[in-house]
DNA sequence: GCCTTGAAGTTACCG
DNA sequence: ACCGGTAACTTCAAGGCG
């Protein structure tokens, strides 16, 4: 029988010694069945000295005597593209395969144990080209369900799935949200003492809460377990619920003596790889690994992020001081606004899954991860396992995991730019710059020839400045795998014009080609990781060194035209908007260079200071771009980023800086008065390391002791917010206070915040005008000579 | 011993 | 655990001056 099926998760088990791939997924008539595969054993493959002679083989069949081996045998791969014959060794249970590796790597004619630590089912996906969140086409033959199984249907392979590529329509899931709230009277919750008095779920349809007995959880725990059954979701979505929820209601449950069966096995979730929960049968989604790349979002809270993601916005939902979580539990009236609250979490999660799970499933497809194991993967995972995919199709050994020392390498160039408002300013952008160099050049770690080799000059490029040679032929590795990212992307983005950017379809292909453009130019920064399988730092600098070829040729001829070049960056050359000129530029680049460029924004005026990374631009729409400058940092105060960012617009559009001047002088008079927004003066810094490691004592470091003593969990990577306080010494560090401490603006050090906070920000762009800090504060004009002449 | 100065530590940005 | 380049802040200690 023929059954086309859409996989959402993957695992395995072992049953009476044989290993079962398990295919969970969403057939075409909506059906949730899941499709096992008992055909697949594991391997890894040995590389001897001898490539696998008799006697090699016999000592690795004894080594392996022990671990149930089910055959030995010799095969053709490549390993960094040379040929070679390697010992793949076919063991009959995946769970032995780690103390099988061990035993032979003992061996002393083995050079390396490969491909051994590939988890049994990625294994299994890779080896077929079977990707999750994608749709294929299975022979199978029913099997006797289970009863404890939570499927319609179980299917037995008779051969691996065969994956439907050109179909990327999602079947419809049930996603479900969910958020629990824990009892805080003595701080931050701990399992073992309080429990969870609301568990709150939501679909479509609406959101649903389980409350507490008083303070016993046992009815959450139960009524939250058998929700999850009946409803049996396919896509689990919380916020944070890796690091939080799970744990926390994992822990719940042991305690009362029962259990949280939510999966289609009826077992729990059990702690998996990238720190995520694996729920056999469904994904389970952490949204909080996705904020985590939302770089615009400073602080990473679910309101704050919905709130960006325009889900749910900040005044359309409850909000309380999550501290007292506790007593609005205790107190019946109050009660109902905690409810309200924790409604609003499940509604904005769920709102946050519709936004996000599209770009997901497209990134999980595409680098082959399971959906909710992308989530969790870092950046430099998703990429490793692109290529693991990848070269598996090329018959390539995937090299191991080493520990390797930290090694630099010089990046790209950046240009002073020329200071002051420019007008009519044409940013030229390279396209993908750092994967066309790849493919241009053939940078890979398997064409790279080591200083010592000879070989004939034309048969290689050579790197600009650093000198290391790449074989022209044939294709490496990193060329054909970027090759097939950016022209999957360019296919797509050809669909997506005939598609009604409101369809279904277009808003898959669009995600999938964002996913392209994510994984393909993650993959230089991969290469340079010394983490990375593929590392070879060769590789790495030799594409930033071309890629600082590329750039000066550009800019040379930018000149050359009599183009006035204001600033450049990496894969951009500011200039200004002539056109003919720009035309020929372009033009120069993609005949001469050969590499493609754009016009990727004109600005109708650009300012500049003489800081690189930083400026501001108005667009021909009205519209301001302000890079890197205080206003689109986290770390200053929000009343320094608005006063920059006003005077930019006034600078920019109304050209009069000394209208400027007075803004800030207006704003500086408010914050004297004391007619300021506590929220406003709030400072944002994160806690990069555990606090015992800091040398120096920081502002943000002693308000986040400030709370440790206070009884609050502070942990590295947390957001903290302080306020600059009055008295307490000279140090800032001294002065700042956990910002919800802070309860009345007459703690507030203003003079901080005027000269270390606004004065600094609206200076920035001001000073250029001649304007100095005297110009901003005091007013009398008597003072600021005094003080001008002080200064000299 | 006090004040200036610059290095070091730290964070968050750009591409 | 993707890269290097960069600005700018605060702290801290060395160095200079008296």
């Amino acid at each position: 029988m023929k059954l086309e099926f859409w996989i959402l998760d993957v695992n395995y088990d072992v049953v009476g010694g044989v290993p079962e791939v398990r295919m969970w997924g969403v057939t075409r008539d909506n059906r949730r069945v899941v499709v096992v595969d008992r055909g697949f054993r594991p391997y890894f493959y040995v590389l001897t000295v001898k490539g696998g002679s008799e006697e090699e083989l016999e000592h690795i069949r004894r080594a392996l005597a022990p671990y149930g081996l089910l055959g030995l045998e010799v095969v053709e791969k490549k390993y960094f593209g040379k040929p070679v014959k390697v010992v793949k060794a076919t063991l009959a249970n995946p769970r032995l395969v780690p103390k099988a590796r061990e035993s032979v790597a003992r061996l002393d004619f083995v050079r390396e144990v490969l491909e051994a630590d590939i988890r049994f089912y990625m294994r299994y996906m890779v080896d077929n080209a079977v990707y999750p969140s994608s749709w294929h086409a299975v022979d199978v033959e029913e099997l006797d369900k289970p009863p404890s199984w939570k499927v319609d249907a179980v299917y037995l392979a008779k051969k691996p799935p065969v994956h439907i590529a050109e179909d990327r329509s999602v079947p419809e899931l049930r996603v479900l949200a969910f958020d629990i709230e824990c009892y805080n009277r003595y701080g931050e919750p701990d399992p073992e003492r309080d429990p969870v008095i609301i568990a709150g779920v939501g679909d479509s349809g609406g959101v649903r809460l389980f409350t507490a007995q008083g303070l016993d959880d046992a009815p959450v725990l139960r009524e939250f377990t058998s929700h999850v059954k009946n409803t049996d979701p396919d896509v689990i979505v919380g916020y944070n619920s890796n690091r939080f929820d799970w744990p926390y209601l994992l822990a719940r449950a042991s305690r009362k003596r029962t259990r949280l069966n939510v999966s289609r096995t009826n077992s729990q979730p059990a702690q998996s790889v990238y720190g995520h929960f694996s729920i056999v049968g469904r994904a389970n989604v952490d949204l909080y690994d996705y904020a985590e790349e939302i770089y615009e979002v400073k602080v990473k809270s679910l309101e704050n992020v919905a709130e960006y993601l325009g889900v749910v916005k900040k005044d359309e939902r409850t909000l309380i001081d999550a501290n007292l979580i506790y007593a609005y539990w205790d107190d019946e009236k109050k009660r109902p606004l905690l409810l309200r609250y924790a409604e609003d979490d499940v509604r904005s999660t769920y709102g946050l899954a519709e936004k996000v799970l599209p770009f997901g499933i497209e990134l999980s497809s595409i680098v082959g991860l399971p959906l909710d194991q992308v989530f969790a993967a870092s950046v430099g995972n998703r990429v490793e396992w692109h290529l693991i995919r990848q070269a598996f199709q090329y018959g390539e050994l995937v090299p191991n995991r080493v520990e390797r020392g930290y090694e630099t390498y010089r990046g790209a160039i950046v240009l002073k730019p020329k200071p002051g408002v420019h007008e009519n300013v044409a940013v030229i952008d390279f396209s993908s710059m750092y994967p066309n160099i790849m493919i241009r050049y053939n940078i890979s770690p398997d064409t790279y020839v080591p200083p010592g080799e000879k070989v004939d000059s034309d048969e290689v490029w050579v790197a600009p400045e650093v000198g290391h040679r790449f074989r022209k032929k044939p294709p490496g590795f990193y060329k054909r795998v970027l090759e097939r990212l950016l022209e999957a992307r360019r296919t797509i983005k050809e669909k997506l014009k005939g598609l009604d950017p409101g369809s279904p379809e277009y808003r898959v292909l669009y995600e999938r080609q964002r996913a392209l453009k994510v994984i393909a130019n993650a993959t230089y920064g991969y290469c340079g990781w010394s983490g990375a399988r593929w590392y070879k730092r060769e590789v790495a600098e030799a594409t930033t060194a071309w890629g600082r070829m590329l750039i000066k040729r550009t800019i040379e001829y930018a000149r050359k035209l009599g183009l006035k070049v204001i600033y450049g960056d990496t894969d951009s050359v500011f200039v200004n908007y002539d056109p003919e000129k720009v035309e020929r530029l372009i033009k120069f680049v993609e005949e001469e260079l050969g590499f493609e460029v754009k016009i990727d924004k004109v600005y109708v005026k650009v300012f500049f200071t003489e800081a690189k990374k930083r400026y501001c631009g108005l667009l021909a729409d009205g519209r301001i771009d302000v890079v890197g400058l205080e206003a689109v940092r986290g770390d200053w105060a929000e009343i320094s980023k608005e006063v920059q960012e006003k005077v930019i617009e006034i600078v920019l559009k109304e050209g009069d800086p000394w209208k400027a001047v007075e803004y800030v002088k207006k704003v500086i008079e408010e914050l004297r008065s004391g007619s300021v927004d506590l929220e406003k003066l709030v400072i944002w810094k994160t806690l990069t390391k555990d606090i015992g490691e800091y040398e120096v004592e920081a502002p943000h470091v002693m308000a986040a002791k400030q709370l440790q003593e206070a009884g609050y969990r502070i942990r590295r990577g947390m957001k903290i917010g302080y306020i600059v306080t009055r008295g307490g010494g000279e140090k800032v560090s001294s002065r700042a206070k956990p910002f919800f401490l802070v309860k009345d603006i007459g703690e507030v050090d203003v003079d901080y915040y005027i000269k270390r906070q606004i004065v600094p920000a609206a200076l920035r762009i001001l000073s250029y005008f001649g304007i100095r800090e005297e110009h901003l504060v005091g007013g009398r004009r008597q003072a600021s000579l005094f003080e001008f002449i002080n200064q000299k």
